[in-house]
DNA sequence: CAAACATATGATAAACTTTTCATATGAATA
DNA sequence: TATTCATATGAAAAGTTTATCATATGTTTG
């Protein structure tokens, strides 16, 4: 299934040039990390895991995590930063969802990671 | 495409013992957590992106990333840590590459996500 | 319009990460 | 076997993130 990596050396005929062109720019590379950076914490993926099916409201995260009021809003404050997630206000309430599908995704493949990795 | 969400709200019903069941658990959680940490910085994500095509010894990711070798080695240290990447050893060098399938996959949609929210 | 409620924000201490320099390890070659 | 070279490790300063408390904002209902 996997192609055959080229291997680059120090030593030999320099693939540096190729290996930058394969390269995001800068400005991709900051963004591709903190999308990362967002779903770094047990929290906040507890949280993400939570939106992959439900539209959730501060109060019952609040609920679901047990933890305080505040502590909810900064994480979620966190996710809403790098564009992880986004909401709609209702009556008194904000109602939290994941923002788009690639998200969901990321969420889907680093569990898949771990519970392969379990098995062996 | 994407299916209608559930809404649960701490006026409601609880949807709380239903969503829990959604969630991975604890060890699960913090080891997901800790594959997004490893490429949460974007000097790891540069080399990972690096070693998508090419297998790399840590000599030639210095020239690459113009960084203090000790720099580069503890980078690779996190990686190795949390799986991210292995290596093989030949001669004096360690040559680097991605683990599996699935952290390529990680890196690939999070870049996708970044190029499609910039045409927004 | 005052009280109550849901959520957000600010300040700060504690915990963790990143970066650097210096140095250790261990393999290969002279 | 001594030297050189590639990589790894340790310690410490600087920078960042997390968790908490107190409080602010803004909406709703009595």
């Amino acid at each position: 299934m996997s192609k055959q990596l080229i291997r680059s050396c120090c030593e030999d005929v320099s693939f540096i040039p190729d290996i930058q062109k394969t390269l995001p720019n800068e400005d991709e590379l900051v963004d591709i990390t903190c999308i990362y950076k967002a779903l770094s914490d047990p929290i906040r993926v507890k949280i993400l895991f939570a939106l992959i099916k439900y539209e959730i409201c501060v109060g019952e995260m609040v609920n679901l995590l047990n933890l305080p009021q505040s502590h909810v809003s900064h994480q979620l404050r966190v996710l809403k930063k790098y564009n992880i997630v986004t909401f709609t206000k209702e009556k008194k309430m904000s109602f939290y969802r994941i923002k788009n599908a690639h998200i969901k995704k990321l969420l889907q493949i680093a569990l898949e990671n771990v519970q392969c990795q379990k098995k062996k």
